[in-house]
DNA sequence: TTGTATGCGTTATCAG
DNA sequence: CTGATAACGCATACAA
C-alpha cells in the first residue's frame, strides 16, 4: 500500500468531508467544534496516520513546543540526572527538547543559543549565571524566557542552589573537627561560576576560622575521577601534608579518596576528605563519602515545571529560588591525626 | 534601542539594496553570488544581528537540520556518554540534537519518536533493536533514515557491539579461573535486548561448559547501585553460594562489590565480581572491577556520523557496523576458594 | 548573477 | 459551528 507523502491537514480534510480550518480547529480545540464532526475528523486522522506537522505549526503560530536546553556537558551525572527530570517533565506536557552543549567555552555557549533560538525554541534554559552581554541580548530580541540551573544572576529567573555556602557549610565542617590545613581539588574556576562559588564559600569559612588556604593548596583540574587523583596526588605531596581536602565537586573529592589510599594514606584516620554535590557513587563509595546535597534532579524538575508556566502564563514576576542544601556527614571525616606536625617527609 | 521583532531575510534585503532572494542564496550557496554582493549581505546581515529562522527554512525546503535521539533514559553513565559525543558531532556540522527517553517503556519510545518526527528531524537515532513494526512503519512513512546503537536489527543501519559475546568472554574468563557456581545479577530483561542478549551469552558459555545456572541465580534489578547491592544479597544467601557474581552492567557489579564487602564476603579472595561495560568507576573502585570494555563514547561518535553521511547522500547501502569490545583484567576476579563446598550457612 | 513568484502545512481572522 | 483566505519566513524553479 504506497502512501504518497506523509498526510496533512488537508487529506484529512478531503475525507471528512470538511474543511481544512475545522480539521485544525478540531485537533486544537475540540471543544469549539461538533460533536459528531470531531468524532468524524478524529476517526479519519487516526486511519490516515495523521500526524501535525510541528514546523509549519510553529510558523503559522509563533509557538513551537519545544525548549532548549545548554548545559556544559551531557556527561556528568549531576546533568545528565536534571536533563532527565527536563526531558521526562517537558515531554509529559508536550514539549520536545533540544540539548546543546559547550563544554566550558562561553564562545561556544552563545553560538548554541543562537543556534537553539533560531530553531525556534518557546524557552530557554541554562546552566550558571555567568555570560556575555551579548548572549543575553540575543535572548531578550527572541523574547522567550530564560531560566538559569545551580546559579544564577538577575534579572532573569532561576532555579539554583547557595554554592557559596556549600562550600561554607562543609569547610565549617572540617573546622569544626578541628582541622587547620586544608587542601581544596576544584574544576578550572575561569569558566565556572559554581566552582567559584565552591571555592569562596570555603576560603570564607576558612579565612573566619583564620585558617589560611595558600593558592598551592588549590589545585584546578579537569572534572573527573583521575584528575582528582592527581589533585591529590600534588596536595599530599606538601609538607606540611594537609589534614582535610575538599572536592569542590564529589568526582574529584572520590578520586582524591582512591588515590589517597593508593599511596597509604588512610582515611579519615590520617586525612579526612569531602565533596559537593552527592552523587550516587558517594554513599558507596569506601569510605562513604561526607558531601553537601546538591539536588541535582530536584533543580532540573523545578525549572522544568516553571518553564511550563512561563510558557502557559508569560510575563510573571521573575522566580528567584534557592533550593536548599544540607551537609551528608558520612566516614571520610574525622578528627585529624594527633601528632599534626609529625609527617613523614617527601 | 528598542527592535521591531527579529529581523528577517526581508529586513537584510531591504538594507543590503537586493531581492530577498539573493539573500537566501548569499547565506546558503556563496559561491553562486557576485563576490560584492556577498560582502554587502554579510556586513548588513551582521549588523542587523540577522538569524535565520530554521523553522520557516525547514517547511520551505523539506530539511530541518534537526536529528532526533530516543534514549532509554539520560541519567545513565553510557548513554549520557554516547549522547555528548552525539551532540558535539551533530553540532560541528550545523545539526541540532532532540532528545527524549523513555525509561524502558516501548510505548513511550513509539510516542516520542512519532513525536520528534513531527517535530521534523531530518534522522532519528535510536538504542537496541527490539520495537514494534508499527513503530518502524512511522519511520519509514517520514523517509528520514534511522541508526540503531548498541544492538540492532535489520534491515535498518546500526552501530553496535556484540553484546552476547561480551557475556560469553566475562564467563568464559571466570571460567577459565575455575569457578563452577554462578550468580548473575541484570537489568529487567522484558524490555532490554542488550541485557538480555549479554545474559544469554553469559549462558552459552556456562552451558557450554557444563555448569549449570538455575534461574534462580539469575536477578534481575533495576539499574543503579542499589539494587546491585540488593541484588547480590539475595545470592549470597543461597547455599551453597556462588563463588562468582556477574553483573550484566557495571552498575550492578559495583553495586554487589560494595555489598559483598559490606557483609564481610571479600573479593576476590572469597567470591570473584565482573562487571560489563567498563564505566568510568570500574578502574576506581576497590578493587579495581574486571569487566568487558563496551566504547559507549565511539558508538556516540561513530553513530553521529554515519548520521552525517547519511544525510548528505541518502540511499546507501546500510551500515552495520559492529565495534570491537575486550575483556578488561582487573582485581576483583581470581580463582575460587578452594574448599568449596564450605560455605558457612546463613 | 539577480529578481519574481509560488508553495511548504498550519494557524488565525474574518465572514457566513 | 464552519468555511474561505491571508499570513508565517524562507527556498527554489523559472524568468530576466
Amino acid at each position: 500500500m504506497p502512501r504518497r507523502r506523509t498526510p496533512g491537514l488537508a487529506d484529512v480534510a478531503r475525507e471528512a468531508g470538511v474543511s481544512i480550518a475545522t480539521v485544525s480547529r478540531a485537533l486544537a480545540q475540540p471543544d469549539v467544534v461538533a460533536k459528531a464532526t470531531l468524532d468524524r475528523i478524529r476517526a479519519v486522522a487516526a486511519e490516515l496516520g495523521y500526524v501535525p506537522n510541528m514546523r509549519a505549526s510553529a510558523l503559522a503560530s509563533g509557538r513551537s513546543r519545544a525548549v532548549g536546553l545548554v548545559v556544559p556537558t551531557l556527561n556528568s551525572a549531576i546533568f545528565a540526572q536534571a536533563s532527565q527530570e527536563i526531558q521526562k517533565t517537558l515531554y509529559n506536557a508536550g514539549y520536545q527538547l533540544l540539548i546543546a552543549s559547550h563544554e566550558y567555552e562561553p564562545a561556544a555557549e552563545t553560538a548554541a543559543i543562537a543556534q537553539l533560538l533560531s530553531h525556534g525554541v518557546d524557552g530557554l534554559i541554562v546552566v550558571g549565571g555567568a555570560r556575555p552581554q551579548a548572549t543575553l541580548r540575543l535572548v531578550e530580541d527572541a523574547a522567550v524566557p530564560l531560566i538559569q540551573m545551580w546559579e544564577g544572576v538577575q534579572p532573569h529567573d532561576f532555579v539554583a542552589v547557595d554554592n557559596h555556602r556549600a562550600g561554607y557549610v562543609v569547610a565549617r565542617h572540617l573546622l569544626d573537627h578541628g582541622h587547620t590545613r586544608f587542601g581544596v581539588v576544584c574544576g578550572h574556576l575561569r569558566n565556572n561560576d559554581r566552582q567559584r562559588q565552591r571555592v569562596q564559600g570555603i576560603r570564607a569559612a576558612l579565612t573566619e576560622a583564620g585558617v589560611a588556604l595558600n593558592d598551592s593548596h588549590v589545585s584546578e583540574q579537569p572534572l573527573n575521577i583521575a584528575s582528582g587523583r592527581s589533585g591529590c596526588a600534588a596536595l599530599l605531596e606538601l609538607v606540611p601534608r594537609p589534614t582535610a581536602i575538599i572536592g569542590a565537586m564529589d568526582l574529584l573529592a572520590i578520586g582524591a579518596l582512591i588515590e589517597a589510599h593508593a599511596r597509604g594514606v588512610w582515611v579519615p584516620m590520617q586525612i579526612s576528605i569531602a565533596g559537593i554535590d552527592n552523587i550516587e557513587f558517594a554513599g558507596h563509595v569506601f569510605p562513604s563519602l561526607t558531601t553537601v546535597n546538591i539536588p541535582a534532579a530536584e533543580i532540573g524538575r523545578r525549572t522544568a515545571a516553571h518553564m511550563l508556566e512561563l510558557l502557559r502564563s508569560p510575563g510573571q514576576t521573575p522566580l528567584r529560588l534557592t533550593l536548599p542544601i544540607e551537609l551528608v556527614v558520612r566516614h571520610s571525616t574525622s578528627a585529624p591525626p594527633e601528632a599534626c606536625s609529625a609527617t613523614s617527609a617527601t
